[in-house]
DNA sequence: ATGAAAGCGCTAACAA
DNA sequence: TTGTTAGCGCTTTCAT
C-alpha cells in the first residue's frame, strides 16, 4: 500500500510548477497565484500527499512536539495534569509526547535522549523529586516544572500550592475543634509532601498546638499505605480526634482501617484528603477533601512553555495555584471538646 | 547556551576522520579500529556531541516513535493499558507518543497527522468504539487495536475477555443464589459495553434465567453514573439481589446510593464490578470484582505491533486476555433461596 | 508570482 | 578499516 510515499517533488512534477511553490501552497503563503494554488491544491488531493512532517522539522529545525515526563501514568493526578497540558499543547497545534520515568536512571536518560536528540521543542517536567536528583535539566530545550518548588535558573514552574492546602486541611480540624492531629503523609522526598507537612505545621502553631511527631507518619500515596498508617496511629495508644492524609488515596485506606477496627469516621475521627479525585465523593462517608484543580495546573504549564519557547525571557516565572476545601462527611465537629 | 549544535561534522573535523567514522562509531558498529573509536568517543565526550534525532529519522526513513492513542487519559484502565505498552516499547529502545482523542474529530485529526506525516513508526489504538466511526485506519502505517472486537483489514488486535468477564460475574452471582440480577452497563456504543453485556445474558440463560431488559440500565463508567442506576433501578419496583455493574467506579457509585437508601450490601444487595481498581479493594464494602491484567495487555499490544513492524507478517493475530474473579465483601450467599 | 540553488545532520551505498 | 558520493523531503535564501 504504502510502497512510495508521495512527495513535494511528484506533486511538483504533476502541476508542473517547481517544488518552491507546492512548498508555499501547504504553508498558505499569499504570494502564490490563486489559479496555481487552486491546480496544486487539486494536485495534492488527487494524489493523496502528505507533508512529510520529519523533513519539514529537519529544515525548519523544530520539531513541533512538546514532551511530558511524570513518574507514571496512572496516578490520577499525574493524569489529569497531562490532559491539561495536552489540551493546550494541541490547541497550538502542537503534539505532546507523554511519557513516563519510574526512577531517576529512567528519567535521567529520557531528558538525555528527548531534548539532546533535538526530538522535542519543549518539556514539561511533572513532580520532580525534592531531593536534587531530578535537577538534572536540559540545557538549550525550555522547560517547565510543574508540581515542584521553584529551582535555580530559568525553568519556570507552576505548582499547586501545597502549603496552602496543607494548611487549609488543617485549618478546618481546628476550626471543628479538633486539637490534636494526626498525619499521614506522601513520600518525604517530594515537595509535595513537604509543603504539604509545612501547612500542617504552620497551621498547628498558628494556634499554639505543639506537634507531636510520633502522629506522623510517612506513606507512599496508595490506598494500601494509608490503611497501614492508621492501624499504626491506632497502637500508638497516643490519643487523637483527626487525621490529615496527603492525599485522597490514602485517606480512603485509613477509613477502611477505621471501619475495620471499629471506629467510627466522623463520629470517634475525622478524616481530610487531598486532590478531590473523582471517587472522593462516592465512598463511607464522602471525603472532606481539598480539592485541587490539576487540569488547570496542565493548561497553565503548556502555556508558560509556549511563553519560555517564544524566546526573549529571561525571568523565570513561578505560579502557585491556589486550593479549596470541599467539606464533605468524614469531618465532624468535635463535640466533647475539652 | 545552545547558540550552534555540534554536529558530525565538528567531531569528525576535531578528530581528523571522515562523518562515516563517527557515524559508525555512535551506531556502535565493529569495522572501527578500536583506537581510532577511543578517539572518536574522546572527541564525543570533550565537544558534548549529541546525535540528531530527527536527522537519523530522516535518512533512516523512521523515528522509533510509536503512537498511542486513547479516549482520554486519566481513566484508570486506559492508563494502565499505556503503561504497559510504554514499558515494553521502550525496552526495545522506542519512544511511545501517548495521546488523548476525547471525540472522533479529534481522533482522524490525529491519526492523520501522525501517520500521514510519517511521524510514528506504528500506532496503538486504544479501545474503539464499536460502532465505525473509529474505523479510519492508518494505510501503512503498522497499527494494533486494543480493547476492541477484531476488525477486518490487517490491524492486529488485542482485548480482554470481555464476554468472558461478564459472564463471570454473573455466574459467580448465581453460584451464589442469585437469580434476579441487574446490570449497569458503560456506554452502549463500545465494543466492551457490548462483549461485558453478552457474558451477562449468556451467564443467564445457561440457567435458563430469561433476562429482564428493564434491570439493564446504561451508565457511562463514571461513579456517578453508577450511583444515578442504582436510584433507578431501586424505584422501578422490581425485585432483584444483585448487581453487576460493568466497571468498578461505578460499583462504587452504586454503593453509595445503597447506602443513603438504607439498602445493606452485601446483605440485601451483591454487588459485582469489573476491573480491580487500586481502590476496589478499599472501599466498603470492599468490592467483588473481575480482575483484568491492563498493564499485560499493554505490553501484548506492543509485541504485537513490534511483529507487525517487523514487517512480513501477514496474518492479523487477535488474542483474548483472561479475566480473573476477586471475590470480597460484596455479594454474599443469598440466605431465602426461594 | 515563481524558480534555482543550497543545505538541515545524518546514513547508505559504493570505493579505496 | 576508512573515505567518498549521494541523497532522505522539505524550507530557505536569493534571483528572476
Amino acid at each position: 500500500m504504502d510502497r512510495t510515499r508521495v512527495t513535494i517533488r511528484d506533486v511538483a512534477a504533476q502541476a508542473v510548477v517547481s517544488r518552491q511553490t507546492i512548498s508555499r501552497v501547504i504553508n498558505g503563503s499569499d504570494l502564490v497565484n490563486p489559479e496555481t494554488a487552486a491546480r496544486v491544491h487539486a494536485v495534492i488531493a488527487e494524489l493523496g500527499y502528505r507533508p512529510n512532517a520529519i523533513a519539514r522539522s529537519m529544515s525548519r529545525g523544530r520539531t513541533q512536539i512538546l514532551a511530558c515526563i511524570s513518574p507514571n501514568l496512572t496516578d490520577h493526578t499525574f493524569a489529569s495534569i497531562i490532559q491539561g497540558a495536552e489540551g493546550a499543547v494541541r490547541a497550538q497545534g502542537y503534539f505532546l509526547m507523554s511519557t513516563s520515568a519510574p526512577d531517576v536512571p529512567t528519567f535521567i536518560a529520557l531528558v538525555h535522549e528527548l531534548t539532546g536528540g533535538a526530538y522535542v521543542d519543549g518539556l514539561v517536567i511533572v513532580n520532580p523529586f525534592a531531593d536534587d536528583r531530578y535537577c538534572y535539566f536540559p540545557s538549550g530545550t525550555p522547560t517547565v516544572l510543574v508540581g515542584a518548588r521553584p529551582r535555580e535558573g530559568v525553568a519556570d514552574s507552576v505548582a499547586l500550592d501545597d502549603v496552602a492546602a496543607g494548611r487549609m486541611a488543617t485549618e478546618h480540624l481546628f476550626s471543628f475543634g479538633h486539637r490534636r492531629i494526626a498525619m499521614i503523609t506522601g513520600p518525604a522526598a517530594e515537595d509535595c509532601t513537604q509543603d504539604r507537612s509545612s501547612g500542617y505545621r504552620a497551621g498547628l502553631c498558628a494556634h499554639g498546638i505543639v506537634d507531636e511527631p510520633s502522629l506522623v507518619i510517612e506513606g507512599d500515596w496508595s490506598p494500601l499505605s494509608g490503611y497501614r498508617a492508621l492501624y499504626e496511629l491506632l497502637a500508638l495508644d497516643i490519643p487523637f480526634s483527626a487525621v490529615f492524609a496527603q492525599n485522597d488515596q490514602m485517606a480512603i485506606g485509613a477509613l477502611r482501617a477505621a471501619r475495620e477496627l471499629g471506629v467510627r469516621v466522623p463520629g470517634d475521627l475525622s478524616v481530610v484528603g487531598v486532590d478531590d479525585i473523582p471517587l472522593a465523593a462516592h465512598v463511607d462517608p464522602p471525603l472532606t477533601t481539598v480539592h485541587q484543580d490539576f487540569t488547570a495546573l496542565g493548561a497553565e504549564a503548556a502555556r508558560l512553555l509556549f511563553r519560555s519557547m517564544s524566546g526573549n525571557v529571561t525571568v523565570a516565572e513561578h505560579i502557585r495555584w491556589a486550593p479549596k476545601l470541599i467539606v464533605r462527611a468524614s469531618t465532624q465537629r468535635l463535640e466533647w471538646l475539652g
